[in-house]
RNA sequence: GCGGCCAUAGUGUAUCGGUUCGCAUUGAGGCCUGUGGAGCCUUAGGGCUGGGUUCAACUCCCAGUGGCCGCC
C-alpha cells in the first residue's frame, strides 16, 4: 500500500504513493488538521481545491460528539462530512492530556472530562480502535503518551514505555476487530506512533519497538512541542535511521513551512500541523520571500496580494489591503480567505516538493526556497 | 444671547492636591507546529491655552478656546 517512486540522491528524500481505501496519497505530503471533522474556517471541499489529498481528524472528539456510532449509521465519516479523500484519525491522547478536563492516565488508558457532557469517560487503546471502525477511517493512529514538553526523565521514560504497551494492545485489537469484519473501512491502515522526548538514546530504543509490531506506517510523536529545533531535528533523524524505509514516515505536528521542506530532507513522508490556519488567523501569512503579518498598520494601503507569485483565489481576488481591513473589521470572514491561502501556499510547496524529488532537482529548490523564506526573517541586529 | 456639563495617548475611558497618570483599543516588535478557547509576551505614545490659590496643581478657582445639552 505503499511505493516508493523517486528517492533524491543527495538528500534522504524520498516520493511515492500511500494507497488508502478512498485512493492515492502522493508523498511527501501536508495534512491539514480538521479536529472536530472540521477545518477551521475551510470547508472539506475547499480543502481538496486547494490541492488537500489527505486530512487528519480526531477519533475520540468525534466519539464525544455527534458519536461515533451516529456517524457509522450516517455512512461513515467521509459520507458525514463530504470529504472523499484520505482520512487519518489522531486517537485523542495528545489534547486531553494538555487540558483542564485530564483527569488521569495509567496503564489501562486517559481518565478525563467529555468535553460536552462533563461525564468521566475512560479512554482506551481498545475503545480508540473501535472508534475508528465506527467512523471508517483510512488510517487509525494508535493511542500513545505524549509526554509534557519539560516533563522529566523519568515521566519521558514512562510515558514512551506506556506508548509501547499501548501500541501492542491498538495492534492487537485492530487486527482482532479488523478480522471480525467490524470496520466500516476494511482497507483501513493502522500507523503506530514512537515517542522518547528529546533524548537520542530512547528515540532510537522507542523506534526500534514500534517499528517491530508490523504497523502499516510508523509516527514520530511528541515533537514540536517546546524543544529547541535541534532537539526536534536530532530527535527524528535518530528515529528515521531505525524506522522501515519501505513504510511511510510521519512526523506529526509539523509544521512551519520551513520545517517542512527541511524534514522532507530527512526523509519523512507525511505531516500534519495547525500551523497554517492557526497562523492565518493570528493575520501571519505565508510567503515565498518569508511570512508577513497582515495585522499591521503598514498593509493598509498595499494593492498588492499577499504573495505575487500566487495563483490562489485570495492572491487573483484581493489585495493586503482589503484584507487588512477585513481583518480588523470582518475577522471571521477574513479567517476564510486567510487561512486558504495559507493552505493553498503548504499545498503547492508539498507539490513542488514533489516534483523535485521526481525530476531530481530536490536540493536545488530546498536550498533556494530556504533562502528565500528565511533570509526575509532574519531579525534586523541593533546595537 | 443665557444657563448647565465636559476637556487626560491617534481613539474611548479611569484615578489622584505631593516620588514612575491606570485601563482598553490603535501603532511597532516577538511568539504560535498530532487546535474545546481565533490566544500570549514586549514596547511606543498623554494631562487644551493663559492666569490665580498653594510649600506643591493633571487635580482647586477664574478667564479664553472648543464640544455636548437645555432655554430664549
Amino acid at each position: 500500500m505503499f511505493a516508493l517512486h523517486n528517492q533524491d540522491s543527495v538528500t534522504s528524500a524520498r516520493a511515492g504513493t500511500l494507497q488508502t481505501a478512498h485512493g492515492p496519497v502522493q508523498t511527501p505530503f501536508f495534512m491539514p488538521v480538521a479536529t472536530k471533522a472540521s477545518a477551521k474556517s475551510i470547508s472539506p471541499q475547499e480543502l481538496i481545491r486547494l490541492g488537500t489529498e489527505a486530512i487528519i481528524l480526531n477519533a475520540y472528539l468525534l466519539h464525544a460528539m455527534p458519536g461515533s456510532g451516529i456517524i457509522r449509521e450516517l455512512g461513515g465519516i467521509h459520507q458525514f462530512m463530504n470529504f472523499e479523500k484520505a482520512i487519518f484519525a489522531d486517537s485523542g491522547g495528545f489534547q486531553m492530556i494538555r487540558e483542564k478536563l485530564f483527569i488521569g492516565i495509567s496503564d489501562k488508558g486517559v481518565r478525563f472530562h467529555n468535553p460536552f457532557t462533563l461525564q468521566r469517560e475512560h479512554i482506551t487503546p481498545e475503545k480508540v480502535m473501535q472508534i475508528n471502525m465506527d467512523l471508517g477511517s483510512d488510517v487509525a493512529m494508535a493511542l500513545d503518551h505524549m509526554p509534557p514538553a519539560k516533563g522529566s526523565d523519568d515521566m519521558i521514560l514512562a510515558a514512551t514505555l506506556r506508548t509501547h504497551q499501548w501500541a501492542i494492545r491498538c495492534r492487537k485489537e485492530h487486527d482482532r476487530l479488523k478480522s471480525e469484519g467490524a470496520s466500516l473501512n476494511n482497507k483501513q491502515l493502522l500507523f503506530g506512533i514512537a515517542q522518547g522526548g528529546t533524548s537520542k538514546q530512547l528515540r532510537e530504543k522507542s523506534a526500534a519497538f514500534i517499528n517491530s509490531l508490523d504497523f502499516d506506517g510508523h509516527a514520530i510523536g511528541g515533537l514540536a512541542t517546546g524543544e529547541s529545533k535541534e532537539e526536534m531535528y536530532d530527535a527524528a533523524i535518530a528515529q528515521l535511521a531505525i524506522l522501515d524505509p519501505a513504510k511511510p514516515r510521519y512526523l506529526m505536528g509539523v509544521g512551519s513551512p520551513a520545517d517542512l521542506v527541511k524534514c522532507v530532507a530527512y526523509g519523512i513522508d507525511c505531516f500534519d500541523s495547525v500551523f497554517p490556519t492557526q497562523h492565518a488567523r493570528r493575520g501571519t501569512l505565508f510567503t515565498l520571500n518569508g511570512p508577513i503579518d497582515l495585522t499591521k498598520g503598514k498593509f493598509q494601503k498595499d494593492t498588492r496580494p499577499i504573495d505575487e507569485s500566487c495563483p490562489c483565489e485570495t492572491c487573483k481576488s484581493y489585495t493586503r489591503a482589503y484584507l487588512h481591513h477585513v481583518l480588523k473589521a470582518e475577522k471571521y470572514t477574513a479567517f476564510h480567505y486567510l487561512s486558504c491561502h495559507n493552505i493553498y501556499f503548504i499545498q503547492d510547496l508539498m507539490s513542488e516538493i514533489r516534483k523535485s524529488i521526481a525530476d531530481g532537482y530536490f536540493n536545488e529548490l530546498k536550498k533556494e526556497f530556504l533562502g528565500k523564506y528565511q533570509s526575509a526573517k532574519q531579525p534586523i541586529k541593533l546595537p
